[in-house]
Order: structure tokens, then sequence, then C-alpha cells
DNA sequence: TCCGAGTTCAACCTTTTGATTGATGCCGGT
DNA sequence: ACCGGCATCAATCAAAAGGTTGAACTCGGA
């Protein structure tokens, strides 16, 4: 991966999408896309059979597949050294999507509304192990360091997203391999960092602060 | 357009998206892109000025334009005899998506995660006046023909829309001079409409199916 | 090395919510 | 005139959610 070529798999469940991601990416001459997945597992299969120096990720993978781009993420890099880098390029800035992809070990995020020019760019700083970060994602993490008090942990947001759903808290920690004490004890948290005293307004709130996406 | 060619309008904000469609389209012979437009109000322009078969519209144009995919498909479609028909490809299959889109005039409704002969198909069928709906898109249509109890009494939606905004019971019988009683009533009945079992379900539920609205 | 924040869990209690049953009055269409 | 849907309310029970206290572990920074 310190030569000249870099080697891309595509990860995404719009063959549309694959096709763009292909086409503007295949302009670059140093750019070689090894291969296509168009689920999260498989996505995890190819990164570990194929040689691959950066991952092109979607965190959306539809109703088919049970893993999603952040659980993909992680278990690509969990590998640690000789792992490719894992570049996610998704529709969503939300917190919820942002911070889940990130713990997991992406090397950079990027919205699928980016130019070309720069999608050639962040490819080319996450081959080179530098991070590369969407300028809407780098002002909410900043925003978020500047005020940590009203900001939610990374698994606050997970839960809250899950309650958003719909979920009931039990449903929540079966899913999320927890007791029902956890989930309530983070819900307590929420809500006090939120100002709010029940999981609707809570929902109402972070959908209004951008903490998780507005749509089903 | 009762020639042989078929004249494409491509309109996304994502310019990935732009170049996959065009990836995928451009293989097929009979198929020319004249234009490429990155909001809906340049959508509307380019489908007047130019000479337009089908339009691809997306739905969801970002932050930076006003209008979105559905106006500018009741735009393009309000002028009647001439006008070019319209193909939404879009990455949402909710009520709250597709009604709109339909009442406006499209044509047809494909999902970003149809394989491109279906793409293609959909495309020849809207050239010729003919509708293309996605699977999914049919059998939703069909489901709400065939069960009218889906839809929510007036007083049911002022209910629901309070929940939403994250009032507890106690607090909409009061906003709504009710008894706490009536609340209930009226909530037992939304849920076995929605076919959900809590208010953060049927939130979620109603979002989807745009018996709400979805903003903050 | 200690501290604080995050994450995890338990036990206990109160309040809210949801489920069930049943009842009344109104209004529109057959 | 009758029926069905809508809106209103009551009572009661079971389940879920919310509040409180207390505690253990991990991990990164001061």
């Amino acid at each position: 991966m310190t030569e000249g070529v870099i080697r891309l798999l595509l990860a995404d469940d719009h063959p549309v999408v694959r096709a763009g991601l292909r086409a503007v990416l295949e302009s670059e001459p140093d750019f070689v896309i090894v291969a296509e997945a168009a689920t999260a597992e498989r996505a995890v299969e190819l990164a570990a059979e194929a040689e691959v120096d950066v991952v092109l990720m979607d965190l959306q993978f539809g109703p088919g597949s049970a893993m999603n781009g952040a659980q993909a993420t992680a278990a690509i890099t969990a590998r640690g050294a000789g792992a490719p880098r894992v570049l996610v390029v998704t529709t969503y800035d939300t917190d919820a999507d942002t911070l889940p992809a990130l713990e997991a070990g992406a090397t950079g995020y990027l919205l699928k509304d980016a130019p070309p020019e720069e999608l050639a760019r962040a490819v080319r700083s996450a081959a080179a192990g530098r991070t590369a970060l969407a300028p809407t994602v780098a002002d909410r993490l900043l925003e978020r360091m500047r005020t940590p008090a009203a900001a939610l942990s990374v698994r606050e947001t997970e839960v809250l997203g899950l309650v958003a759903d719909g979920l009931t808290n039990q449903a929540i920690s079966r899913r999320l391999q927890l007791s029902l004490a956890t989930v309530k004890s983070h819900l307590v948290h929420i809500y006090t960092k939120l100002g709010v005293e029940s999981r609707t307004a809570a929902v109402r709130e972070a959908r209004a602060r951008g903490l998780i996406r507005r749509g089903g």
C-alpha cells in the first residue's frame, strides 16, 4: 500500500451508487477498484480476502442484511495492522450516524453530496492513514468538544436511536445485549442531558438538535 | 418522443449518483442523457428548455435548495401535453415520500437499490407513458386501498400530533380539554389502526406514513 | 497514581401507560 | 328510523416506564 496504486473496495447496497463511485474514481489513474459488495457481511469478507487499501463504506444496508456499515467497519478495522482503511461515504450527518462509525474505527467520513475531487482527495488521505472528514461532520465534532455537557455519549445516542425506532426498553436491552437496568440508566442520563422527562420528548428534542436522523 | 431515441435529464444533488445513473443508462444504445441538474429549480428550467422525454428525479435535494423533488415534478408535469415524463428515483419508500410524488404527476417511482435492468425498463415504460412502480411501492399502494381503516380520524391525528411533541397523556387531556380516559381511548384506537403497541412506535409509524408532519 | 466520565448492573418504589370492558350521545347515510 | 363510526367518559388491572440510591469496572487525562 506504499506503492503508487491504491486498491479500493466499494461497499454499498445501491447498484447505482456503486456505479457512480466506480465512474468517479476510475478516472483517477492511480485508483483500482478490486471488488464491490452489496451487503455489509460481504464487505467484511472481501476486505479480508482481497488485498485492499481503502474500503468505501455505506452505513445503511437496507432491510436485507442484519449488519450495518458501522458494525462492518468495526469488524474490518479490528484486524489492526494490515487491515484496510475504512472511508465512510453516506447520506446522513447526524451524531447517531457519525459517532458509531468513527468509534468503529473509520478513517474518514464523507457525505454523498461531495464533489468528485473531494472524494478522490479523501481516498488518498485515507490510504495514507490520514483522517478525512466532511466539513459539516468536523464542525459537529468541534461543537461537541466545546460544549461537552449537552452532548450525548456514543452509547446514549445508540440507545436513543432505538427509542426513536419505537422499541421498548426490554427490546433495546435485548438488541444491545444489556440488562434492563442499564437501558433505564442510560435513559435517565439522556433525559437530564436533554432537559426532558419522557422518551417521546427525548426523541423530539434529539431530532430537533440533529442528534438522530429525522427520517423513518 | 415516438422515435427510437429516448432523451433523458438527470436531477439529483449527489454527483456520485448522477455519475452512477449516467454510467448505468449510457450503456443502453437508445438512451441519450441531454442534461444534468444538481437542484430541483435547475431541473425545472432544463426540462422546459431542452427537449427531454424522461426526467429522472430525486426527491431529496439537500438544504441548499428550497424546492423538493415533488414540487419540481409538479412544476414539470403542469405543462400538460408535451411535458416530459417524470420518473422518481429515490432512496425512500415511505408514504410520506411516494404519495406527494405520485400526486404531483410522477409517471413512475423507483428505489435507488433497483438493478440497472429494472431502471432501463422503467425509463422505457415512462417514455411510452406507462406507469412504472417499484414492487414495494406498488404493494404499499394496494395495501392502502385494501385497508382504509389505516386512516386516522381528525381527533386521533390531533392527539397523535401532541404525542409526537412529547406530551404525556395528562398534558394532552389538559391541552384538549378532555378527560384522561378519552385520551387513552383515542390512543388505543390509534395503536390498533397503526398496528403498534406503544406511543413511540405510533409516532414513528405515523411519521413514516406521512400522517403527521416530519419536522421537529 | 488518582480522579472523573462512561458503562454496566441491582433493588426498590411511584407514576404512567396500555388493555379491557362497558356506557352515553351525536351525526350522516341507507 | 336505524346502524355504524366518532367522540366522550369510567373503572380496573397488568405492564412498562421513570426516579432514586448505590456500586463496580474500565479507561484516559491531570
